[in-house]
DNA sequence: CTATCTGTGGCACTCAGTGTCAAGCAGTGC
DNA sequence: GCACTGCTTGACACTGAGTGCCACAGATAG
């Protein structure tokens, strides 16, 4: 009966690993910047070896983006779970608040969230990262839009566009995220950005194929 | 009176020196894949050396992406140039099919391109490399929407969100491109991801402190 | 105590990218 | 013809990311 207690502990025992360097790598990487600091650096402060790091994350990058995306790996989930009567827009609005509102639960890690969005920004390769990121979330909520709406992503591309649309604006939130922003704020910027493209997201649309 | 000449001397020399090992790049990377094909293999090909290489592209990425982007660069002019009352979705169109259009009009680099983006698109490193492109064009396209209408950028999200649904409806047209597309039928993917967006970037709209 | 399984560290290697320096090759003045 | 100058190139060495391989330490099962 040790098995399944055994394998939570192994994974305890990992998971401890992994936020000790995922905790030094920000902590430094955020302060210094992304170029400077190197993985060596990295493993120095958190008392690893270089080859442990590597074992835990793909790439240099790899740590400050999964930060984030792990937070948002339930965007998919949230969308899903809106009623299929509601527009779009209003669907994916709510999706997409998820990540933020789990950062505003722990106030500790938002400011760190910030902090990190901020690098993430301001660093090309890491922004670059993101957007690859980004772009299988894109894939993966233009499916559910699709689902939801019988269309074909092969032939429509309102699924995959509405889904980058969204994600737009996401970005533009956390674009305009600043040291002091409560969450009320935050929901303020994040209905300001919407605004903007639920015309598109919530048109009558003229389908190539339906009437 | 020579300096003039001479430095159009220099400039083509140093012109056919980047399209050699443009060229070279280009045909073992789309061939063989991206990442098997080392530099070193380029610069073989070239008949160049490895330093050479990186005096001309500032990586490996640099060749495949600035293939695409150098041919994109008139855009913003183009935006630039529209009629102001024309409404953004019909400006936006004929910017970002400038592009487009220049690959139409030389047949022989047009199925170059199109195999240039299918590997850009299915290749992750070089997909994020182009994406980060798409940000600087993003950001050039929404500073000329923003003095179009005499928004404040900073304040109003709607530049930067119309500009990033233009490149969405790009990049949606690029992902259909397929081998046997003529013009004309790039133009109607062109209108129909156009479609999707328009009501977004024409709504009358209700900015934040305008009336 | 021993066999085993897993995670870790150390080492060597490839490859991307950079700095530096010497050599080649115009054009220019004497 | 000869020195000088500016520009481009190639060669070498170096840092840093990322990977493969193997040997070692600790926990567990028999």
């Amino acid at each position: 009966m040790n098995s399944r207690a055994d394998s939570s502990l192994a994974e305890r025992k990992r998971q401890l690993v992994a936020d000790e360097l995922r905790d030094a790598a920000l902590m430094l990487l955020a302060t210094k910047g992304f170029d400077v600091v190197t993985v060596d650096d990295i493993v120095a402060a958190a008392g690893m070896s270089r080859r442990t790091f590597f074992r835990y994350f793909a790439s240099k990058e790899d740590v400050v983006v999964r930060f984030l995306a792990d937070t948002s790996t339930d965007i998919i989930t949230e969308l899903a779970a809106r009623p299929p009567a509601e527009p779009p827009s209003v669907a994916l609005r709510h999706a997409l608040w998820v990540p933020l509102a789990a950062c505003n639960d722990h106030p500790e890690h938002s400011e760190r969230a910030r902090v990190v969005v901020r690098l993430i920004l301001d660093t090309p390769a890491l922004h670059a990262r993101w957007l690859e990121r980004q772009i299988e979330w894109r894939a993966e909520l233009a499916a559910e839009l699709a689902a939801r709406r019988a269309l074909d992503p092969r032939t429509d591309p309102y699924p995959l566009m509405a889904a980058g649309m969204a994600l737009l604006a996401l970005d533009a939130v956390l674009q305009r995220w600043q040291p002091g922003d409560d969450e009320q704020h935050l929901a303020e910027l994040m209905d300001t950005a919407f605004a903007v493209v639920a015309p598109a997201l919530d048109a009558p649309g003229a389908p190539p194929a339906a009437g």
